[in-house]
DNA sequence: TCGATTTAGTGGATCGGTTCAGAAGGATAC
DNA sequence: GTATCCTTCTGAACCGATCCACTAAATCGA
């Protein structure tokens, strides 16, 4: 027995039964006699050996029963995003038993996300990536171990299983209805375009070279469905944000509507940023939704308890955490990967209006 | 070449070196040329060889590298917690690179926290305990595998490291506070004192039988201090929670202002509670603090961007998670476990006043 | 020139389990 | 009575690395 307590040959010896034995008494209490199996389990009471090292298990049997979970930033700050919760809920739903502990690692943007060393290090059995950009070295290492991979509102393309939100059809229904509303000036509100840490209005060469996915779709929507309805896109000012934190939205928005002319709607790409936007009208001087219309995207709990309550695209998180469950331990079993879109739902809240100065109200575009 | 894809034997043989060299190529670059490891790390790419299995190197070394953290109910409900995401990026700051990524472990509290199974299973170096109540399963199953532990907030005499929040000098500040305003009538909002799902006002066996330890020692210094002024402590209203959302505070406020006499001051033993409290304060038509004072207790950023701003008791969340960390660490590096305290300090919002029909303010109580 | 020291690389033991083919023994079938 | 099967248990191989004691060659000092 050496310095490191008992083992399992310790065990086997004092019940006087083989290894095989003592090991199956743990993982196959089928395989042998009751009685033999009390003594062995007596046995290590009497040595006070902790059950079958999990270490040692995990290399023998090739599974860890963990999972991976790759965040961007610390990983505190990741969680306290409301999606992010409600996402690591039904991904620990969705995984069941197929995981007992999520693994987390993170790394900070400017440091390009998680270090591929700790993915290298990590003993798990696959991998969940949380809303990382595509040129993660993180993702090249899960790549390089051949290990299970789920991408959530990831970058396309990276030939593994993938959720995502269906941020195209989701970010075109709320501009619509603000076209809908008769609203023909408008301002965005983005999210990081990439990892440069630039903040401001974003120059058209900065519009065509968007590598985060979510900001991609979602402004390509904003943008497609502006000029659908005959107004120039490129006339749109797009004011993006350091991070995805409220006060992000506060300064932009103070941003925005200095312009002239001043827009009548502006189309937040997350409910955070939305809900800065809320702040800084308020600070102005500006009543949403009469000066001022305000869309946001997620459907955060925080956007329906808002004054007023936002205007949001609303997706399921919890389903999306559930799914990628679902996928990972698919892989795991073997099957192949697939992709899988979840699809949104325009929430009305009191943050639109017709524009100030239209009383025709949402007759304006159908008879204008 | 198994069917597992290439191994360190497979790089050294195609290096046509050793293991233990390409072992070395590895994890002891200053062991050999630089032409060998150069032949190394060449065969390695050719093999597509991932770097060494993360699994068997960490049962060699018997150590994996990361870090368990039990916490109660789903992982996202639990971070869905101001204070827990600053402890936990505290937690990440201060292990450094003692641990390159946290193995959550999670289970609600009607199962009894995290199970013990999945404790025996993880393959971690150390474990943290955020918030767990003394009677813990896992607890016991971290204990009999003799990894090191450091509890936050947890029971006392678990002889382990523990950091812990000076909750009693702290809790006794905020009510001394509002006794020098003037109050008489109290009304405590409690977070639950044990895990049995107990929802409204307590009796007074179950004051004498609380086993959540922060609960406990807040409650304690609230008696305390309101015996040492003069009030009977056993007149005093005790409302617990059920859990500690803001809802919760709201329901709990209702019922506390239903009694009569009516407190005219709430100390809700956490901020989240205490939110809820000025929630329905507001829906009842009580003016805070004019009305009815509010304390809380933590500081979460909320606290101090709620209208009105709570009085509250600030702890220093990331500096606990650091301190966690470094304890571990030293631990990990073998040193004796130690006991932590942090301090606390009386933040004073705009949530107190003086009790309504007093209009001497804060020398009430000096000339009373 | 010769012994002492340093450097570069090797072989084998080891970490602590799981797994699988097979042996021993008893029960069952015919 | 023997062939067959089932149950229960064993022995040895194996998972994929790291580490330690050791050797051979190179360097150094006087």
């Amino acid at each position: 027995m050496g310095k490191h307590g008992p083992t399992l040959a310790d065990v086997a010896r004092v019940a006087g039964v083989s290894r095989s034995t003592a090991s199956n008494a743990y993982n196959r209490p089928d395989q042998l006699s009751a009685p033999v199996r009390e003594r062995v389990l007596a046995a290590a009471v009497s040595l006070g050996y902790p059950g079958p090292d999990p270490l040692a298990r995990q290399l023998r049997t090739r599974r860890s029963g963990t999972v991976g979970v790759l965040v961007l930033e610390r990983p505190g700050y990741a969680f306290s995003d409301p999606a992010a919760q409600l996402f690591l809920d039904g991904l620990a739903e969705g995984l069941g038993d197929a995981a007992t502990g999520l693994l987390l690692l993170w790394g900070g943007a400017e440091a390009g996300g998680p270090p591929p060393s700790a993915v290298r290090a990590a003993g798990v059995d696959g991998f969940v990536s949380y809303c990382l950009p595509g040129d993660t070295a993180a993702l090249d290492a899960v790549q390089e171990r051949g290990l299970p991979l789920v991408t959530i509102d990831g970058p396309v393309g990276r030939g593994e299983a993938c959720v995502r939100v269906a941020n195209r059809a989701g970010q075109a229904a709320a501009v619509r209805h603000l076209l809908d509303l008769g609203h023909r000036r408008f301002g965005v509100v983005s999210m990081p375009l990439r990892a440069d840490g630039f903040v401001g209005l974003a120059s058209a060469g900065q519009l065509l070279d968007v590598t985060d996915p979510s900001s991609r779709d979602r402004l390509a929507a904003v943008r497609n469905e502006l000029g659908g309805a005959g107004i120039d896109p490129s006339e749109v000012p797009v004011a993006v944000a350091r991070s995805s934190h409220p006060a992000d939205g506060r300064e932009l928005t103070r941003l925005l509507m200095d312009l002239s002319p001043r827009p009548t709607a502006l189309v937040a790409l997350s409910d955070r940023l939305a809900l800065g936007c809320l702040d800084a009208a308020r600070s102005l001087g500006l009543r949403v939704p009469d000066d001022l219309s305000v869309t946001g995207f997620d459907a955060i709990p925080e956007a329906s308890e808002a004054e007023p309550p936002l205007t949001t695209v609303a997706q399921d998180h919890a389903l999306k955490g559930r799914l990628s469950g679902h996928l990972l331990r698919e892989m795991l079993d073997g099957h192949p990967a697939r992709d899988l879109e979840v699809s949104t739902r325009l929430v009305i809240g009191r943050s639109t209006a017709p524009p100030p100065g239209d009383t025709t109200g949402s007759t304006a575009r159908a008879t204008g």
